[in-house]
DNA sequence: GTATGGATGTTCT
DNA sequence: GAACATCCATACT
């Protein structure tokens, strides 16, 4: 079934245009709170995977939470690179996260994508994830990279160069109001308000509905 | 619906 | 050893 049929709304949605890096904020807590709302594409053999970013963290410079904190090393490089692109790496033995590298080349800093409301490609997202309940499909970092395929191939890639597999779309709709609370599993920083999220979507991962 | 515990691999102390 | 930006299954209210 096309996700025009399944998805009836998606008719009305106007497609996303790929952003350009002069678009993106120069700040990690502007971007994280700027990129609710946007959309993350990768083109796949099989065919495009889609969704709209309804739940991000910012890492800031100097947040001792951030895996950039003590500095550059061989795992964490791409959050030096300019704002724009891809930091991913693996957690637990068994989750893969993807992240945006958030300021100017050479600082550290990125903004970690939470959940996304998956829009194209739900039946390649289906297989990739294994489960077929659409709540369960990008509702988590982990989850949502797997449903992407995304994995460490795609760790450094240039999210706004102009034909890049993997990349930041425009709203295809109209962005809800946007809440702010603590993130999800830290120790250290633990009461900063640097988590951000579409109020009310099912699709974010944790509380949906605190401040903002 | 919430709560808890185990599995898993990499990084850091 | 311990910690960790998680997920899943299971138990329970």
């Amino acid at each position: 079934m096309p996700d025009s049929e399944r998805l009836p709304s998606l008719r009305s949605r106007r497609p996303a245009r790929r952003l350009r890096r002069s678009e993106l904020p120069v700040d990690t807590i502007k971007l994280s709170r700027y990129l609710v709302g946007k959309t993350l594409v990768h083109d796949l053999p099989e065919g495009r995977v889609s969704g709209r970013i309804v739940e991000t963290e910012a890492y800031p410079v100097g947040d001792a939470a951030a895996h950039s904190f003590r500095g550059q090393t061989p795992r964490n490089g791409s959050l030096f690179l300019a704002r724009g692109h891809a930091y991913v790496y693996f957690a637990y033995g068994s989750s893969w996260m993807m992240n945006i590298s958030s300021e100017a080349a050479g600082v550290g800093a990125g903004v970690l994508i939470r959940a996304l409301d998956p829009i194209e490609g739900i039946d390649i997202m289906e297989r990739n994830r294994g489960v077929s309940r659409l709540t369960d499909l990008t509702r988590g970092p982990g989850r949502l990279a797997q449903a992407m395929h995304i994995n460490k191939a795609q760790d450094g890639l240039d999210l706004c160069s102009p034909h890049s597999p993997l990349w930041l779309g425009s709203a295809i709709q109209p962005t809800g109001a946007v809440g702010i609370t603590t993130r999800i599993g830290l120790s250290r920083e633990a009461h900063r308000l640097f988590r951000f999220f579409e109020r009310g979507n099912p699709f974010v991962s944790g509380p949906r509905s605190l401040l903002g």
